[in-house]
This record gives C-alpha cells, structure tokens and sequence, in this order.
DNA sequence: ATGGCCTGTTACACAGGA
C-alpha cells in the first residue's frame, strides 16, 4: 500500500498538477493539505475521473485538509473533537487541519499543523498549544490503532541537516528549538520518522521558498513528514520525495512524500 | 534583508504562508 502527502496550497489552483500526478502515481491514498476551499466547492468531479473520491474537511481561503481515496475509507473524522472533548479541544478546531481515516486496518492521520509565522509570535504560540493537543490526540489514536500513519505539512525540520544552511536557524521559524522540541514531544507517544529508516544524509527536501530562486539551486527545507507506529515502521519498505512537480509552471512550494509498507 | 513570491479575498491592499 502506497500512502502519499502533499500540501498543495489551494487545490483549485493546483487541480490539474494533482489529478496528472495521480495518474502517473496511482497510490493508495493521497492526503491534502491547504485546500483553501470550503467543502461544497470541492472539485470533487474531477477526482472521480482519474478513479478516487475524496473525503473534505476545509474552510474559507485558509487552511483545509483531504483525503483522497481509490476505495472506500472506514471510520473518517475530522479534527481534534472526534477523539478528544470539547474543554481539551477548545478553539483550535475552528481551523480545519485535522482529518483521519481506516484503509485496509491502518489507520491514517492527515495534519496541516499551523505555521507559526515568526518565533515568540502570537502564531508561534498557538502553534506550541495546537502540537500540545495534537499529542493527547495520537496517545488516543495509537491506545486504540496497532498501525498508524500520521502524515502531512509538520512545519518543523526536525534536524539542521534537513535545512539548507542558515545562520539564523535557532530563531527561524520551522526551526527553533523550541518547535522541534515540541515536534519530538509528540512524537514520543511513539512514532518515528518513514523517511529516515531509509536516507540518512541531509539535502533532502519536500519545500522550497517561492522568492529568490530557491528551488534550481536546491535551497530547501524537509518539513512534510510520515511518522509511523512501530508495527506499520518495521513494515515499510520505502519512503520517498517527488521533486518532480516543484519544476512545473505554477507549482505549489510543497511537493509529494510519499511512504510504502 | 520585516527583503524576495504566491493565493484568496465580495480584493483594487491585505492576511497568511514558511
């Protein structure tokens, strides 16, 4: 089974990038991030050509996530709320960021956790409350599902060598220790990193900034990930990044990841 | 480089991204 992750940034946008991809890469399922599309406008059609139908979880402009699916998904979700209760979950499911669901006895969790636009930010803030939640959200998940993936945009490179050098990297966002401490917090419920069972060396990157030529020479960042619980990680037999879609005409600054067990 | 560029918004500059 081929699970893959893409944050697309507005899949209206994005569509044709992503149905091609599809067709040339026909995994299991895709997993979504930044939709920026409300449900009802979903280009639902358009999936159901080339083979899937998708299941939504978006809002207006901002944010978004989707799961796109050859065969039917047992047990979909959306957001924290459908694990934890509403005085844990508080505000943070008013951004759509969370949704999950069972294919063949795997349970797959798809993030698009929040930026945090600079450190020390009110964003940056928000973004440590939402990972606190998110980790008593995968102690629930993983207490109650043997195989777990949990996939998508994390918006921390765990480890400097998945950045491109940069001096500032302690204060930059995506980067801070403070961040990358929370990230490893979450992960402690017990998942470990699909993509580095299998390359250890740096360079390898799923995004690159639109401004200043960054992706033909390489300056990037490994921020998209598939963490896996211990059974589904001693299964996995590949884990790889597609730079491919980043060289096209209008592309999204992220591109696919996708894992294999 | 509080720089560079992209997307959506009842837009005509702004928020948000990363």
């Amino acid at each position: 089974m081929q699970v893959a992750s893409w944050n697309v940034n507005s899949i209206r946008t994005r569509l044709d990038h992503v149905t091609n991809w599809l067709s040339a890469h026909p995994v299991d399922l895709l997993c979504l991030q930044e939709t920026k599309v409300v449900d009802q406008d979903f280009p639902l059609t358009a999936f159901e050509a080339v083979g899937y139908r998708a299941y939504v979880y978006g809002q207006k402009a901002y944010n978004g996530v989707a799961l796109i699916s050859r065969e039917p998904l047992e047990a979909v979700s959306m957001g924290f709320r459908a694990v934890l209760d509403a005085a844990t979950v508080g505000d943070l499911d008013d951004q759509k960021r969370v949704i999950s669901g069972r294919l063949n006895g795997v349970r797959i969790v798809n993030l698009y956790v929040p930026n945090g636009a600079s450190v020390g930010s009110d964003k940056y803030d928000y973004k440590l409350r939402w990972l606190g939640v998110l980790k008593q959200y995968l102690t629930q998940v993983l207490a109650e599902n043997a195989a777990v993936n949990v996939c998508g945009d994390f918006n921390v490179a765990p480890e400097n060598k998945d950045i491109h050098s940069d001096k500032n990297r302690d204060k930059h966002i995506m980067s801070s220790p403070v961040e990358r401490e929370a990230l490893r917090d979450v992960l402690s419920v017990g998942l470990s990193d699909a993509f580095r069972k299998f390359t250890d060396e740096g360079g390898h990157y799923t995004w690159w900034d639109y401004r200043s030529g960054s992706f033909p020479k390489n300056l990037g960042w490994r921020i998209d990930h598939h963490y896996l619980s211990p059974a589904l990680y001693e299964r996995a037999t590949r884990c790889y990044i597609d730079a491919v879609p980043r060289g096209l005409e209008k592309p999204s600054d992220h591109v696919p990841i996708v894992v294999e067990y």
